[in-house]
DNA sequence: CGTTTCGTACTAATTATTTAGTATGCGACC
DNA sequence: GGTCGCATACTAAATAATTAGTACGAAACG
């Protein structure tokens, strides 16, 4: 077990996302899933997720035949640190600089601000 | 030369950021300035920077004694293409649900929101 | 039962990234 | 001229990430 949590890599998250999806899995429901998109082998897959385990990001039970996965820890959680992780790593850990790519980008429009708003309106008022 | 331009890993993108600052940069200046935070050695500086002419992220002309290097590409740019890889692997390409963890992260708050609206704005309005 | 199928553990090859050593040349300095 | 400091090219070791092969046991199959 390791205390420290190292960031996904792009492989891992591709697992996790699977998993989040399906919020429970065997290694072969997410090896087959994968194999959709790209060749893979059965095992990389297997080992990817043995080193998920290991990293603390996944949990297994015995099941009826194989091992069944599921997230250690919540897909927010999780998400979170790889957005400061990123807002760290980019733009020195201010995110408004972000905030400000994304918009020149038009990947946010005027409209997602607004509503982002609203809504934290909304939950400062709420219970 | 390679036309695609991965994009930046992590050490790489340390470099960009001295450069960036510098403006125009020999190896020298860049270890030097990286040798503040950590030890590392002149030569790996140099393979680095290298790599990131060959990546097509630096161009060098011949200085007074050495190497002058300068941003090949504009940083903005640089920087957009990182938030898009990161915006498409994690969040399949969506940028709200980032900006949604930004907000509850409490990276930003309702006040920035505000401020890129109005910068919005008058960008739309002005020429 | 012998054989095929599935799952796991263990091992290891491949590739990408990071780090740095060595050889060599050039100009300043003594 | 010989030596020192600095710059570069070339090479390559160390580490991290990805991919997959092999052996073996248990269940399923005929």
């Amino acid at each position: 077990m390791r205390p420290a949590k190292p960031t996904l890599t792009e492989q891992e998250l591709e697992i996790m996302k699977v998993i989040w999806k399906l919020e429970t899995a065997t290694v072969r429901q997410v090896y087959e899933t994968l194999l959709e998109r790209r060749r893979i082998a059965y095992t990389t897959v297997m080992t990817m997720m043995n080193i998920l385990e290991q990293k603390g990001y996944l949990k297994k039970q015995q099941g009826e035949k194989a091992y069944v996965y599921q997230p250690a820890q919540p897909q927010k959680q999780v998400i979170r640190s790889m957005v400061r992780e990123f807002v760290n790593r980019v733009f020195n850990g201010s995110a408004e600089p972000l905030l400000v790519h994304l918009v020149e980008d038009r990947c946010l429009t005027e409209k997602d601000l607004d509503e982002i708003r609203k809504s934290i309106k909304s939950a400062r008022k709420g219970p």
